[in-house]
This record gives C-alpha cells, sequence and structure tokens, in this order.
DNA sequence: CGTTGTATTATGGTATACCAACATACGAGC
DNA sequence: GCTCGTATGTTGGTATACCATAATACAACG
C-alpha cells in the first residue's frame, strides 16, 4: 500500500448526499422514540407532509419502513398509528434482551483486549458523570454507549442492530427504568459490576450480572406500565 | 356470554381484502427467499412493476419493507439489490438463533402441557416423514413447524418474528443445510433429542441439545459457504 | 487514434393526480 | 322527532408525471 494508494483513497466521497427518505426516516423515528408523538396516535399522511415538507411518497415509504421496525401500526382501513406497547410485548423484549445482551457480555469478557476494556471505562465513567448529575438523556447515551462497545467488538453488529430496534420499542420505558435504577441504588452499580468482571476475563459472572440488569430493569418496567393504566 | 352473542361474533368480518401491496410484499418476499432473484442481483423498479403488474408506488413501498427486513439493500445511487450474504452474517445470525432457541426451547421444556407435547410430537412424526422421501422443502417446513410450535406455546412471538426473519435471510443456506443433516445423520435425530428433553421437562438439556442442532448447521453453513466461492 | 464533449438512455427520487371507502353532517320524508 | 338517504369531506391506495443524475454511446476535434 504507497502513499500514493492513500491519497487516492481518502479523495473518496462516501457520504452521498441524503435523500429526503432518508432524513424524513431519521426524523420520524426520532418523533416516536422521543414521545414527541404518543403510542396509538393516528399518523395521518397528509399532515405528515405539511409537517415535515415533503411528499406523501416520501411519506408513505418512510412509514413502510417504520412499520417493519414495529415503530409503527397499520390498522386495516384506518391507516397508520404508532406503535402500543403491551406488557406482554415489553416482557418479550426484555426476555430476548436479556439472551443477547449475556451472550454478548460473555463473549466480550471472555476476549476483551485492553484497548475495549479502556474504552468500557470511559463509558462507564461517563455514566458516572450524568448519573451523579441525574441526566436522564446523558444516562440513557452512555449506557447504550457502554453495551454498544460490548457489542462491537464481539463482531455482534447484526444482534446490535435488533437490540436497538427492541430498545427502540420501549423507549419511554427505557429513560424512566434507567433513571428509577440509578437514583434508587447507589449509581450505575449493576453496570458496574458487569464491567468489573468484563475487566476480569469471568464471562459466566459477566453474564448472570446482565441477566441480573435486564431483570431488573423489567421489573421497574412492569411497575410503571401497570401504574400508567 | 349468550348464543345470540355468539352468533354477533361470527358476523365479524376479519379478512380485510388484501391491498396490491400486501400482495405484493408477499410475493416478493417469497421470489427472494426461494432463491428467484440471485442475491446482489439488482432490483429494477420498473422491470417489477412489469412483472408484478403494479406501479412504482406500490413497488418501492414494498422495497422499503424488504430493505428493513434485510432481504433487500439499497446501494445508494444505485438502487436496490438483493441482500448479500456474507458468512460473518450467517455466523451471527446462528449465534443469534442458538441463543434465542435454546431459550425458547428451555422454557418450553419447562412449561409445556400435554397438548404442547402432542403437536410437537405431530410435527416430529411429520419431519421424519418428509426425511425419509427426501423432501427438501418437506423437512424444512416440519422443522419450521416444530420450532413455531415451541415458541408460540411459550408466548414467545416476538423472538419467533425475529428468527423467522433471520431465518428467511439464509433461507438458501437453510434448506440445504436442513436436507444435508437428515441425510448424513440418522434422520432427524437432533431434533428428536430436543423433543425427547421437552417431554421430559429438562430444560438445561433440551436447550444444550438445541445449541449442538445450530452449531451443527452453521458448521455445515460455513461449509457451504466456502465451497461456493 | 485517442481524447473530450455531447446526446441519449436508464433509473431512482419526488411530487401530484385520481379513485374508492368510510365517516360525518345535513336534509327530506314519514 | 325519528329514520333514512344523500351530499360532502377525510383519508388511504394506486397510478402516473416529471426531474436529476449517472452511465453509455457516439461524434467531433486534435
Amino acid at each position: 500500500m504507497s502513499q500514493n494508494a492513500n491519497d487516492l483513497a481518502a479523495l473518496r466521497i462516501d457520504s452521498p448526499p441524503a435523500t429526503l427518505r432518508e432524513i424524513a426516516l431519521d426524523r420520524m423515528r426520532r418523533a416516536i422514540i422521543n414521545g414527541l408523538f404518543e403510542p396509538g396516535a393516528r399518523l395521518v399522511e397528509r399532515t405528515l407532509c405539511e409537517q415535515l415538507g415533503v411528499s406523501r411518497s416520501v411519506i408513505r415509504e418512510v412509514l413502510r419502513h417504520l412499520e417493519a421496525e414495529g415503530l409503527v401500526e397499520m390498522l386495516a382501513k384506518q391507516g397508520p398509528i404508532v406503535a402500543r406497547l403491551e406488557w406482554d410485548d415489553a416482557r418479550q423484549i426484555y426476555e430476548i434482551r436479556a439472551s443477547l445482551e449475556s451472550t454478548a457480555v460473555a463473549d466480550c469478557a471472555r476476549t476483551a483486549a485492553d484497548g475495549v476494556k479502556s474504552r468500557l471505562r470511559q463509558a462507564l465513567d461517563e455514566l458516572d458523570r450524568t448519573s451523579r448529575q441525574q441526566s436522564p438523556q446523558g444516562i440513557l447515551d452512555a449506557t447504550t454507549e457502554f453495551y454498544r462497545i460490548i457489542f462491537e467488538s464481539g463482531g455482534h453488529n447484526i444482534a446490535w442492530d435488533i437490540v436497538s430496534r427492541l430498545n427502540s420499542r420501549i423507549s419511554r420505558l427505557r429513560v424512566m427504568t434507567l433513571s428509577t435504577m440509578n437514583r434508587t441504588t447507589t449509581g450505575p452499580a449493576q453496570i458496574r459490576k458487569i464491567f468489573a468482571a468484563i475487566e476480569r476475563n469471568e464471562p459466566e459472572i459477566a453474564a448472570e450480572a446482565c441477566r441480573t440488569h435486564v431483570q431488573a430493569a423489567a421489573a421497574i418496567a412492569k411497575e410503571l406500565l401497570a401504574n400508567t393504566r
């Protein structure tokens, strides 16, 4: 590989100017995840056109994508609504997360090199910081980053996609459960336990700590869902 | 609940006349899964319009859906192609399946009532039958049904959706691995082992047998992918 | 003969037009 | 006043039109 080849590689244009559809998809997804649209709210196509300033073609394609992601539900003969979340769905999502995350965590504990460990420590520090200043969004981002490192480091990007997609469906619960967990216990104790096991390369212990963490979140979520009704 | 109420319930219209989009989605998905379109093949929208006899709006919405499912890839500035499958993707898919299926199988072994067991036995008989007559499609259908019962019986429909979607991405491998496994070993020995453990309500053993089964499939798939190159 | 500029074509991105089904409101007839 | 029918509006489903860009072919020029 010559210097010349490197220079040429640097020329490559890799950020294709986003299409309206991609922008709209991103906006809509965020809007739903952030709760800008209530679960069950109707998503009238022509209204969305005005709100986003694009044509119905674009909106409809975005809706198809979000439908496949499970963020939007299509009621036959009535049109699209923001997906609602029953406890039974949430329960299943937490179960699946427990499976996938504990597997990834164990894998990470088995193979993690120093580089990964230090990146994890960084994420954990960030979590501590945001946790002390009671910033829900910050806690969520830091926790997400912690897990992202675990999945990516083990080459589990497909599992990460699945987990991310599932998390987006429980976004509303997630921000509350995470805040609760970081308020009641002494900070992010459970995450720290996971990290400690990874650092000492103890897969079984790490996986078990992870399962505990997810189950705790599920328990809190169940409470929340019961109270909201 | 009066007889009257029952009669009224029977009046309910529950099969909304499928839209063109739903039909087209189904057809396209099958076409890709069955290999009618080669992986990597371009999916030119106007061509598909003629082939399916619908407008581009419909085709494009279907493509968005399939894109989100991972069956179609969008190359920026070049349009959609049938998703290709690298071994690294297949590897991950088998790993995820191992996690989710073994969890579901353990759950099933823990809780399965007689009704579930007899339905599983039925599926197993069907698998024996199709296996004896070397029918690849029959083997695939029977195996799918076996797992479907396991997931549905435990209330794991979301996990089942995920597994189904992943399986559709490895459909080509799947039909070959299943045939191979049912040819080399004495019939569906591994599936039978899973069933036996479920029947005796032994979750750990059932889960382990399931993991073995998936790992064996992955090993064969790896061979296949290596040879195809 | 090759290089460069230009016309043509193929194709995806976006907007718009039209229709059918369902819902709502209103008015005629009893 | 109640019922039914009709007009009107809302909204999703589908088709089509138009544009921009990238690739290709071709021609002109050196």
